[in-house]
Order: structure tokens, then sequence, then C-alpha cells
DNA sequence: TATGAATGAGAATTCATTCAT
DNA sequence: TATGAATGAATTCTCATTCAT
């Protein structure tokens, strides 16, 4: 798509019409910079193959994001988008749930919610953290803990929040080794989403906060 | 041509009498290290601070670790160095113990030999592992798992090695966040930790391998 | 962390207007280099002097040459370029020339080839050539065989070969010390190129190849 | 001989009893000092190499010589003291050898002077030459414009330089090359030889200074 | 006197970011 | 508005030289 070896007499307006719709491009920047990052890591990601991954010139993917860290920030800013819609509709079933179903829930719901190794990476810790991401992870651990408690009220603000960065980071390890897995562990990945919802079923089900609670 | 020629004729301070021993000298390298990368991660943590931290200057660091990839390593083997005694030592007692004294004591023991947050990070994924860090994973696990099957033979040695990442794993996001956990997240660390025992309960318990099985 | 934040607003003065035509650049560099390491020497040569004698800043230098080793191999490659021409051209006369007519051909043309000292060290001897640099050697070497064989074809392969070397050498060292003797040996250049063709007479010359051979 | 391993509690004093013997010890670095940079040439070759090559401790080798140049020249100018008897020597018999001899002898001679690589290399153009060098090169080639004048007097002091000068780089270039010649191209260093003795037959056999001058 | 650890200027190379076209 | 060449601070690593022991 854009030959980098065409230094000579390039007739501008030739190549891929480029789409001038910012949507799309970024998007499509935000894919490959997610690529990127998942791969290398955010130090060793350059803008330029970012850039060039997604099809977009080095100048304006600087003129959809100010900064490298503005990339990244947004990575992980617009997961945050859907994390009400989606839980709000989770939260619509979650008291006819068993504990068991719970815990597959919440663990599913958050594994899609990132998908991308590029997420977790970011979501690592370090200072070089921008406000922005920061906030996000407190926005997700308050919004598992909210859930939390609407299936089980008899939890204090205090544990929920613990379980739900406890979630968090299991799912975020699980996350971050699912090519690892993939490839010489296939049966680790499994194990630890199972050590996952025996937690949650020992913490949330020892109030058996009235829920039809068949031991798995 | 001469790099030299403009020293110029510093008087030069009398700073902390230069450690001569190396052994100090390196340990004060590993631990700044271990800091520098604890904080920002392999890639953004640079020899120049590692020096400045450490109170050795640029050269001096050279002297002692070939290249930044060297101190890493260090870092990670020195840990391997322990392991084969702490685990030995370790089985010796495995027999006798609980299912939760297994568990407890094996997270324990895992927790301490990498106390190090910059130990788990070098443990993170990504491409730019070298071999001695690649090696010392494999052999921890195995180690683990090695452990794991004094303790109950019958599992298969692939759900034994399954078991193992999956420990290790949780020992690595605990340590990771150790420092996080103590500011803001208190009970989280330990509710972590928790899950981890319960999962190891839930995976040797089962075939009750003959010990003192008093549910907990 | 951003090392760019430190840019300080500097008021760029107005400089030549940047020759963006790539062409000029590059030549520039590759002039400024071939000077830098004629005086020094390619490992004393250094690539922020080659920047600062074509005018060009370290980073722009980097985006035409990725690699200190790539300057010096352009140098010599663009050289054998011409070769092939310019030989080919030299050949087709050949024949009807004296054997002192050729001996002055070949030198001029040899000499000719590498006007610049720059070329001639960088076909110095030494373990750190690169593979460009080698194949050229050898590539020079067998197409002044050639031009040789074409004019005596009674020469073996052998004998050919090493009158081109005994040439390619003596030019290489009249080359080299150029500008040695333009300042203090005026005439020890001719003298050197005198001789060169003295022996070429004698090596070509005793076969009476048919031509005119007027003794000098 | 020089354990770098044995850190941890020397005994100082027993490895070989360090030869105090100062001359000695300044022939095996300059020994040394002539096989590195023969090898890797004078900006490649270090002092750490230098000093272990030749047994000496750094330290030692600065007591020594003061710098790296100091040992460069003193490679270059310890010939010269030769350089006088040598050809005193050479100069009683000049005037009865044929011109060829002459020719043969002279180039021998030199030849002989500079056996090293590493003294034709360091004798190459730059202006990294130091005083020194340049001093010993110009000595150099008014010795041998000295013995060309007492064979042929009628030569000018001019042709006589400039004939010395030829000579001096014919002779370069061979050693320079010698370990090139000697495993790839066998027979061009003795054709080098030869077109030097030729020209110089040429050029002192023009005026027949009287000698025997049996045609070769 | 001999030693070798310590020093730090300087070299190669990278890449986020800017701005002229 | 879009582009990509230009920029230079920052980073890793080297090595001549010094000086405390």
């Amino acid at each position: 798509m854009n030959s980098h070896k065409s230094r000579t007499k390039k007739i501008r307006g030739v190549r891929a019409p480029q789409r001038s719709n910012g949507k799309l491009r970024v998007a499509a920047i935000l894919e490959a910079a997610a690529a990127v990052i998942a791969e290398k890591g955010y130090e060793a990601a350059t803008m330029a193959e970012i850039a060039a991954r997604s099809g977009t010139k080095i100048g304006s993917l600087y003129r959809f994001f100010p900064n490298k860290e503005s990339v990244a920030d947004t990575i992980v800013v617009s997961a945050r988008e859907n994390i009400d819609a989606v839980f709000d509709r989770f939260d619509a079933g979650v008291n006819g749930l068993s504990i068991r179903a719970l815990a597959d829930g919440l663990v599913a719901l958050i594994f899609e919610l990132f998908t991308r190794p590029a997420f977790m990476k970011l979501l690592d810790a370090g200072q070089n953290w921008s406000v922005k991401r920061e906030e996000f992870r407190s926005a997700l651990i308050e919004r598992i803990a909210k859930t939390l408690m609407i299936h089980s009220p008899e939890l204090t603000k205090k544990s929920a929040a613990d379980i739900a960065l406890v979630i968090l980071l299991s799912v975020k390890t699980v996350a971050t080794h699912q090519a690892f897995f993939d490839e010489s562990a296939s049966g680790a990945g499994d194990e630890f989403r199972d050590m996952t919802r025996l937690y949650l079923k020992s913490r949330l089900g020892s109030s058996m906060s009235g829920k039809k609670s068949i031991a798995s």
C-alpha cells in the first residue's frame, strides 16, 4: 500500500485514496498500535511502525494523536466507553445467576474487554503511567466492584474492591500470556481461569446471598 | 582523536570510600538495577540511571557487566542458584504436609525467591528475551512441577507443569504489584495469595494423596 | 522519558535552503565522507564530522545511510558502476595502442576511477572489510586483467591477475599520497606513474603482441 | 601467565617474576604493539590488548609509554636507530655494484628495515601523524637519497629525493600487502619488487655512472 | 615500584516530534 | 490539509589514562 522505495517523482494522489474519514483512520491507527505494542511493548514500539502498519503517514498520525503517550492512552481509554454498557447489561441478569455462572460470566466479560494483549501490557505497573491510564484502572475496578455488590450486597466496599482487583489482575495475567499459553502450555490458560472461578465462588458463596447455591 | 585531553583537573570530592570490594559493588548495582527495572521496565531502564542510583560511574558499571542484557540476566540467574537448594529443603518435608500447608509453603517459597518486582518483570513475555531468561523460566517451572509430583505422584507431567505455571504466574502477579498493593489496595495481595492456595488445594486435594486431608 | 520536551524554542537562522534533492545531499555526504576518511582513515573518521562537513545534521545523515559501514561501502561501490562502462570503452581501442600508450591509458584510467584518496584508503588491507569492499577489489582486478589479456592474449590468467594487482596497488599508492606529493614532493608522483609504465611495457612488450612496439 | 580470573586473595609476587629489566619489557611491549597494530590498525588497537599480549599490566605499560601515540612513535622511531648503521655499511660497497645489484640491494635493505606490517601501517598518510613519525619519514628519504647520490653523483638533490620516495612507497606497498600476497596473489609480490628494480635501473642506468653497466 | 579499578569524554545509532512545502 | 524530510537529545557502549593502594 505504501511504497517506501518510490522516492523519485511521485505523482501525488495516485496511491490508495487516503480515506479522510477520521473515524476509520483513528481505528486503523489504534489497531496497528495495539498490535505493535503487544509485540514489542510500549517502549520498543515506534511511531514510525505504527504509522506504517496502519497505512498512515507519520505526519498524519500526529494530526490525530499529539504524541506517543496519547496513542497508548487512547487504546486504554477507548475500552472504557464500552465498559458501562457492557457491565450494565450484565448487571441486569446478575441476580438470577449461580455463583459459578457469575464467576464465569465476570471472567468472560473482563476477558473480552481486553482481548488485546497490548491493552494488558499498557496496564502494567510503572511510574510512566499517564493519569488517563491510572484513572482507567480505578474506574474499571470500581465498576467490577459495583457488579459484585449487586450480587452480594453484604460485601463491604473494601472487600468488593479487593476482589475486583484480584479478578482484574487474574484476567490480565491470562490475557498477557495468552500467546504463550497457546503455543507451549495450552492447559495452563484454562487452569488459570478455573482458579479465578474457584476464588470467586469462595468469596461470594460464603455468604450465600440467597441465590441457588448449588455447590458446583 | 584523543578523548582524554580535555580532562579538566577537577578537585575530586571525597566520596564514599570506593568500595573496592567487587561483591559489594555488584550487589549495589544489582539492587539499583532491580529497582529501576521494577519501576520502568527493562526497556525504559537506562544504564545511566542504574549507574547513578548505585553510586557507580557508567564506566565502572560496564566493567562489571558487559551490557544491559547481562545486568538483567544476572538478576534473573542469581535467583536460580538458590532454587534447587531451597526447593530440595522444602521437598524434604513435603510429604508430611497438609494440602493447605503445602499450598502456603509453595506460595511463600516462590514469593521469597522473587521478592524483587524487577525479577518478575524480567520474566514478562516478549520476544526480547535473552536465552538465559528463557531457560530460567523453564527451569523454574520444572522445579515447581517436581515438587508437586513428590507430593501428589498421581499427577501427570503435563498437569504438574500446568499447575506450576499457574502458581508461578500468580506469584509473579502478586510480586509485580506488591508496591501497588502496599499503598492502595492492602487487602488484595492477601486475597490473591488466598486464591492461589484455594486453587492448589483443589488440584492436589482431589486425589487425597494419603495425607491428613482435613478439609480447610 | 520524553526526549523532546526540552526542545527550547530556538529561533532558527535562515540556513541554506535545504537541498531537499536527495541526490545532492547524498553527494555532499559522500564527498565529505571521502575527505574525512582520506584524512583520518576509516576508523578514526567519525559520523559526526562527516555530518558537520557536509552541512548535514547527524540525524539526517542516518536517514541516508543506515550506518558508518554503508557510507564506506557506497563510496567504493559507486565507483564500481562506472568500471565496466569505462573499461569497455577503453578496450574498444586497445588493440591499436602501442605498449606505451596502453600503459599510459590504463594508469590514467584507473587513476581517474579513484581520484579520491578515500577510495584507496578503503581498499586497504584489514580484516574489518565489508564484503562489498572485498568484492569490489576482486572485481576490479579481474576487469583490469581482462583488458590486459585483450591486448596481450598470450598472458596466462595468473600473470594477468598479478600484473593487474601490481597496477592497482601502484595507482593506489599514488592516489593515496597525491595530496602529499602535491605539497612536498611534486616530482615523485610523476616518477611513480613512470615506474608503472615502465613495468607494464616490460611485461606486455616482451611478447610484442604485434603492435607498433617502438621502444620508448 | 596472567590470570584475569583470580580476583580473590591474590598472593602478590607469586606469578611469573616480572622481568623488571626495562629493555626486555619495552621490547615485549613493542612487539605486541606491532602485532596488534598490524592486525587491527592503529585506531582499533587497544592499550589493553597490547598490555595483555605482552604480559604487561596496563599500569606498567603506562610507566614505559606515556600514551598510545608514544607506543606507535617508538615502533617507528626504533627502526631509525638501525638505519644509519645499515645504510653506511651498504654505502661502503655501493660503488662496486651493478645497477641491478644496487636496485636489488636497496629494495632488500629497505624491506628488511620494515619487515613489520605494523610499521608500514603507521607510515600511512593522515593528519594524525605525530611529529616524530613525520620526522622519521623525512630522515629515511634523505638517507636513501644520500645512498643514491653516492652511486650516481650526477643526480640532483631533488631527483634523488623523488626516486627515494618512490622506492620507499614501493617497498611500503609490498610490505603492507605481504600477508595478502602470501595467501591469494603469491606472484604479485615478486612482480612488484621487480617493478621497483626496473625503475631504479632506468633512473640510475641512464647516466651510466661509470660502473660496470652490464645490461641485465 | 607495580597494579588494575575507576573514570568520563566521545562514538555510533535511534526515534519522537516538528514544520516547510 | 497531508506529507515526510529534518532534527538532536538520549541511549548504549568503549577505551585511553589516572592514581590509590
